[in-house]
DNA sequence: CTGAAAGCGCTAACAG
DNA sequence: CTGTTAGCGCTTTCAG
């Protein structure tokens, strides 16, 4: 029978050596164009593939890269916003011959079990952190253990890093003007957890708007964890207070006060607009559709392995930020074609 | 400096051979107490983990289990499931020290270019299939590339393989049964896909149910993609035939649904009562809360695990399927709290 | 219970 | 342009 298909076995059907049958898989350069014909055919008709695990011994490079999700209790996981990013990941991963292994921890798993496994060597090549807290010790841990590494997010890190972002702040502080574009006098704000740097970022964004804008929010503000549920409770507390705009950090969370709103009996946008930051929920979703700043979380999934890669191959080696523009997608809770029809401006 | 850290170093440290050193680490018995706390001590030391790359090449085994998820064109991981299912794999590899390797194909990749990635030797042990399509060819390759295998769903193959599932049929009768009970006379169906096992089972366990309990469908029957637009459009059409009920066979096809119901200015559950399945939006995500068959996604993928485990172990020759039950969960949509009203049921 | 020795399949100088 | 020669770090007989 056959013998186990390796680069000698290869290299003896075709009358060639191990290392030219190794060139010609590599695509070096240094191979006559005739002995190559002869080897590819004789690996096309075998099927031969090199073994990785050898592979990835000798040359001390696994083309593995880590993806590494902390999940806390599976809350995270029902966010579109992953399935985006693994997707982005993904398809930039196939495109480069890469495998993507990926990581979740729960809250019950330590940070440093976290390490271990993935800095294992000999396993993955680099990582991609995200979901980061600010000043997220597994940075440090990372750097410490000296694992190649990019940031998904801003990290607050004293050293500087690799890393790729949504323009949080911008998008934030664009819901804060076409706010005041549209007349509303009461901006009420609900924000995602400021221990994370999106949670930051997106408040400080909108405040600001708001301040260039000249309108006050005088304490309609309100934090939630990114589920519905929390979106809903803080609506339903900030609707004490009268407002007749609220800028709401996620998606999901944006569901939850629509709720509110409607459990409330008061009508979106007529009593009070919304705007969402994510745009990732499908637009059918919900009704009335949601007005929301869209970050391209698939891009910047691509972009974080592109950006991991050129580390790898020493293509870059000064820190970087990668920052992606968002992008106000006008749907049916800001009421702007409501605005637009009460001041003539439509057709 | 120090040395590269690998066996042989630590022996040098420990004043043993790379072999008990090897011994320790792989926790063989035949090891005395007292050489496996001195080299644990040094182990525990330097921090150090052995080379999985090396490990793998000399044991033939990686460690690391590969996830097929075939995506198209994105439209699924819009849904919920596939997080649920990560999870569940990735917690009962976490348990078992194994790693994840996902791999998400669109549909711009071929047949072949999926498995010569995967059947790469020396990369993974086995793999998990997910999404199959009805006698999914990919079966037969993996079959024949000699890759230990589990699927996820019921593989309509030739051959018996390893699978896991939820029981779509059951479940699917249960909503006919809940809807004969609460009184519905016409009841309607918004299927999956039928080149899907789930898409298969759903519907004819549903129509059996309806006909045990003597109701009859008249040609309400619908199919869509999954997405919440295939089932509003579904049915919108479907409201042509008056139904009094629809048993829709996903979550995200029933909010669309839900939609179209009340564009057409009905009341669910009054006039139409929906009941979904798969049970994983988040309860608040819709109103009137959705009455769903739920299915037990993250147990289905870490059964996959444990049994993909199992088979690598050779602990389990014979072709082996697991169901797992599913159950009705009552919330609002069905009207099963309105009949009790009607008919003095409820207090 | 422990050590020595032989690979696992591949890459990477180095000769020629 | 091609072959030879060493390893990469680990597991795994086989002796002792």
């Amino acid at each position: 029978m056959a013998a186990r298909l390796n680069l000698e076995e290869i290299g003896r059907r075709a009358g060639v050596s191990r290392s030219t049958v190794s060139r010609v898989v590599n695509g070096e350069p240094n191979v006559s164009a005739k002995t190559k014909r002869k080897v590819e055919a004789v690996i096309a008709a075998t099927g031969f593939r090199p073994h990785a695990a050898a592979r990835s011994l000798a040359s001390r490079q696994t083309g593995v890269i880590g993806l590494i999700i902390p999940s806390e209790a599976g809350t995270l996981f029902n966010d579109p916003y992953f399935g985006r990013l693994i997707l982005g990941a993904s398809d930039a991963m196939n495109g480069l011959d890469l495998t993507l292994a990926l990581f979740v921890f729960g809250e019950e798993i330590d940070e440093s079990a976290i390490i271990s496994r993935v800095v294992n060597p000999g396993l993955v090549d680099g990582v991609i952190v995200t979901a980061t807290r600010m000043a997220d010790p597994l940075i440090d841990h990372l750097r410490d253990a000296h694992m190649p590494f990019v940031v998904i997010g801003r990290p607050d890190s004293p050293h500087a890093v690799y890393s790729v972002d949504a323009d949080n702040r911008g998008g934030a502080r664009s819901a804060a003007l076409h706010f005041a574009q549209l007349g509303r006098q009461r901006p009420a704000l609900i924000a995602p957890p400021s221990n994370t740097s999106a949670g930051v970022d997106r408040r400080s964004g909108f405040l600001d708007g708001l301040a260039e804008a000249g309108l006050s929010i005088d304490g309609r503000v309100r934090e939630g964890d990114w589920t519905e549920g929390a979106g809903r409770s803080a609506m339903a507390e900030l609707l004490a207070s009268s407002p007749d705009a609220v800028f709401v950090g996620s998606d999901r969370m944006a569901v939850g006060a629509l709720q509110a709103i409607r459990e409330a009996n008061l009508q979106c946008p007529q009593d009070v607009a919304v705007v969402s930051f994510d745009g990732i929920i499908p637009a059918d979703m919900v009704v009335p559709r949601l007005t929301s700043v869209a970050q391209p979380v698939r891009e910047v999934g691509e972009r974080a392995v592109s950006l991991l890669k050129a580390v790898l191959d020493g293509d870059v080696t000064k820190a970087e930020s990668v920052v992606f523009p968002t992008e106000l997608v006008i749907r049916e809770t800001c009421g702007a074609a409501l605005a637009a029809t009460e001041t003539g401006t439509a057709s």
